[in-house]
DNA sequence: ATATGGGTCTCCCATCATGGGAAGGTCAAG
DNA sequence: CTTGACCTTCCCATGATGGGAGACCCATAT
C-alpha cells in the first residue's frame, strides 16, 4: 500500500492541501489514515477520488453534484442514465449562465459602440444606467 | 422634497431593503436622512442612485466597478472615455467567463453524447472524470 | 385605550469555493 | 542541536445576497 502525505497528494492531484482538508470536513471524502503524529496519509484509491473531484470541479460541478457523482462512481451497480441525467442537468445550468453573461456582454457592447470614448462627458452607457424610469413614483395629480 | 421609506425605495428601485442597507454599510451610497426614530428616508436623487446601482448589477458589474461608475456619473466633468474603458474591460471579463462556461458545457455535451444513458453501469462521463493519469506517482523501479 | 399587525432597527449567521495566516507540533538533514 | 520544511487545528476573508432574532415604532381596528 502506497501512502503519501497531504502535500504529495496535492501535487499529484492538483487539489490544494487546504481544499483536501476541506473536502474531508464536509464529508466529501472519508478521513484518511492518520499516523500517530496525526499526519494524513492518502492511498492510491483516495488519490483517485481527489483527482475525480478536481476534474469534476474543472467541469463546474458543485460539491452536491460531486457527492452524487462520487457515489455513483463507487457504485458498481449504477445505471449510466443517472450519471447522464446529472451531467445534462449541469449542461443546462452552464448554458443558462453562459447565455446570461452573453446577454450582458451584448448589451454593454451595444452601448459602448455608441459611446464616443473621448474627453466629452456625455455617455450613452451612463444614460442607460440612469433612465428616468425611477421617476415613476413621482406623484401624478 | 419627496422622501420615502426603505420598503418604498425597495419597491421603486427593485433593490431589496437588505441590500440598500448593505450598500450604505460598504459606503457605496451615503447614509440617508434619518428621522428621530432612526428610520431611513430616501430622496429622489438617492432613488436614482439605487436604480443606477441595480442596473449596473443587472449588467454584472462588481461593487468596485459600480463605485467608479457612480463617481463618474456624479462628476459632470468626466470623460466618456473613462466610462467606456470600464465597460469594455467588463465586457472582456464577461466574454471570458462565458467562454469558460461554454467550454465546460461543450466537454460535457460531448461526453454525454457517447453515454448510453441506460441501466448499464459503464459510462464515458465517469471514465473521463477518472483517467488513470493519477497513477503517475506509482513508483517505477 | 389597547391590541394587533406590519414596518423598521441592529446584529449575527449562512451561502459557495477558496485562500491567508497564526500558533504550535514533528521530522530530517546539516 | 539548530534550521527549515513540513504538518496540525482554528479563525477569518472574499462577493453578493438572504434569513432570522429581538427590540422598537406606528397606525388602524376594536
Amino acid at each position: 500500500m502506497i501512502l503519501v502525505t497531504i502535500a504529495q497528494a496535492s501535487a499529484i492531484t492538483g487539489v490544494s492541501a487546504k481544499m483536501i482538508r476541506h473536502y474531508e470536513s464536509i464529508e466529501l471524502i472519508k478521513t484518511p489514515l492518520r499516523t500517530e503524529n496525526r499526519y494524513r496519509h492518502y492511498s492510491e484509491a483516495e488519490l483517485h477520488e481527489l483527482g475525480f473531484i478536481r476534474r469534476s470541479r474543472d467541469l463546474g460541478f458543485s460539491f452536491e453534484d460531486i457527492r452524487q457523482l462520487l457515489s455513483l462512481w463507487r457504485d458498481k451497480a449504477r445505471s449510466s442514465a443517472e450519471v447522464k441525467a446529472i451531467a445534462l442537468r449541469h449542461v443546462k445550468e452552464l448554458d443558462e449562465k453562459a447565455a446570461a453573461l452573453e446577454a450582458m456582454s451584448r448589451t454593454l457592447k451595444r452601448l459602448a459602440a455608441t459611446c464616443h470614448g473621448d474627453d466629452r462627458p456625455d455617455c450613452p452607457i451612463l444614460d442607460a444606467l440612469n433612465p428616468p424610469e425611477t421617476a415613476a413614483f413621482q406623484c401624478d395629480p
